[in-house]
RNA sequence: GGUGAGAUGGAUGAGUGGCUGAAAUCAGUAGUUUGCUAAACUGCCGUACGGGUUAAACUGUACCAAGGGUUCGAAUCCCUUUCUCACCGCCA
């Protein structure tokens, strides 16, 4: 959620901004301005009807202390007509605040500067494009089929046990699978991320304040009997760790990684597009997450995306690196990165990873602070990113490194895999 | 799931209708003093939304788990909800 002082200082930089995010709705702004200008008109009024009030009741304790009840009835009366005006202030308060918060939900986050502008996936720029695409032996094979052939997961099984999209890995495909997550969990921490397993179900108010309510309900799987929702991802229960928080400079930075499994609806996805492990309802991933001062968050970015670059280099997958522009970002997102890599069977690309800087929109939801040697105060901004989602780098590495004798894992698995090959 | 006890500021913890936005202690912080490590003393030390100011100072209102109610006046009384702890039951 944005601020209201941001769109109060300077409402039209911000009608500019909404524009480059292909926000419609840009009277928003003004509309809000003039709430918030009623809002604390009428909070005056309340506040200094309720003034009255509370100095009248003293007084009226102390009268009757000496006895004057006379007078004292005399105050009682007056306090009695002050108290229904102050509660019509009270209602028209909570009116404005909830046309104003209705509003302000509604506004997406104001993209950064460096936002390429644009409204499709094709306007998206590729700020980097590393690693040589493999040329695969004829006879080579889609993930899927590579899949069957050395029997790892089994799509038909997850059916009969849950629906469509819910893949059973077993054997050498559940160790390979299991052996990415520890390498990635081992990666990031060695990097200063606190590991952390977060609950895999969220309440209504975690997924409010990192913005998966209100606007993306359908997304997420709900259990309505106890109210929770099946996370989407851990960047959910984890950034919730510092819900209504007040951090101290030293503190900072908040480095934070998690593996989870991620829930998806994803309801309206079909075609080719979904075949396989391109995307399923429930996959893996593991998550990097900051929480840091404002002034730092760019650097921070840069540094987190440094950070899933070599990730991927260290899995020798050929990859991409695409700065999203304005239309095709998350509404929460000011910057984001998107990391793909080069599926050499399907002949495609395929997201692994997203990194984002959503600068205070999340924390101004959540309330997480900082607070400063002078005592000031001010609102931290968040980073998350994916260190990696496993189902597409699955398909990849077996796609991009089949041989006719199996499956060449690249090096830094062989330990965690406890072999070199899946044959 | 059952029974009981609770929820107060960063922490411990007092407070059962007005003088309590909240004692006290600890932690934190600024300073004074004693020639070190350290100790003693003094001040400051919650958040939000307003007014005010160049900025401060100053000042109004709200908040003692959350929401509602009673009252001129509620941390304190009543109702609902949530959470925590203990014991029992069930269970990985």
């Amino acid at each position: 959620m944005l601020q209201v002082n941001v769109l109060r200082t300077n409402p039209e930089w911000v009608k500019e901004r909404l524009a480059v995010k292909n926000f419609k709705q840009i009277e928003l702004v003004d509309e809000i301005v003039a709430l918030d200008n009623e809002r604390k008109k009428t909070q005056l009024e309340f506040d200094n009807t309720q003034a009255k009030i509370n100095t009248s009741s003293k007084e009226i304790g102390k009268l009757m202390g000496q006895g004057k009840k006379e007078e004292a009835d005399g105050m009682r009366l007056e306090v009695g007509n002050w108290k229904l005006e102050v509660s019509t202030y009270g209602e028209k308060l909570v009116e404005i605040e909830k046309q104003l918060h209705d509003k302000l939900i509604v506004l997406p986050n104001l993209p950064a500067e460096q936002v390429p502008l644009g409204k499709t996936p094709e306007e998206n720029v590729s700020v980097k494009e590393a690693g040589t695409k493999p040329s695969l032996y004829a006879g080579a094979k889609p993930h899927w089929d590579l899949i069957e052939q050395y029997n790892l997961v089994d799509f038909e099984l997850g059916s009969k046990i849950t629906g469509r999209g819910f893949p059973v890995y077993k054997g050498k495909g559940a160790r390979f699978q299991r052996a990415m997550i520890q390498y990635f969990l081992d990666y990031n921490t060695s990097a200063g991320y606190t590991e952390f397993i977060p609950p895999f179900m969220v309440n209504e108010a975690s997924a409010y304040g990192t913005g998966q309510l209100p606007d993306k309900e359908g997304q997420m799987y709900h259990v309505t009997a106890d109210g929770f929702y099946l996370i989407p991802t851990a960047e959910v229960p984890v950034t919730n760790i510092y819900r209504d928080t007040i951090l101290k400079e030293d503190d900072l930075p908040i480095k934070m990684t998690a593996y989870s499994p991620c829930f998806r609806r994803e309801a309206g996805s079909f075609g080719k597009d979904v075949r396989g492990l391109n995307r399923v309802h429930q996959f893996e991933k593991v998550e990097i997450i900051q929480i840091v001062q404002p002034e730092r968050s760019y650097e921070v970015l840069d540094e987190m995306v440094a950070h899933v670059e070599k990730l991927l280099q260290n899995l020798e997958l050929p990859y991409r690196i695409l700065r999203l522009c304005g239309g095709d970002m998350g509404f929460a997102s000011a910057l984001t990165y998107d990391f793909e890599v080069w599926s050499a069977a399907q002949e495609r690309w395929l997201e692994v990873s997203s990194v984002s800087n959503f600068e205070t929109f999340q924390t101004n939801r959540m309330k997480c602070r900082i607070k400063n040697s002078e005592g000031k105060m001010q609102v931290a901004h968040s980073l998350n990113g994916s260190s990696l989602a496993l189902p597409r780098i699955y398909a990849a590495l077996l796609e991009n490194n089949q041989t006719a004798e199996g499956i060449q894992l690249p090096k830094v698995l062989h330990s965690y895999f406890g072999g070199e090959m899946i044959n």
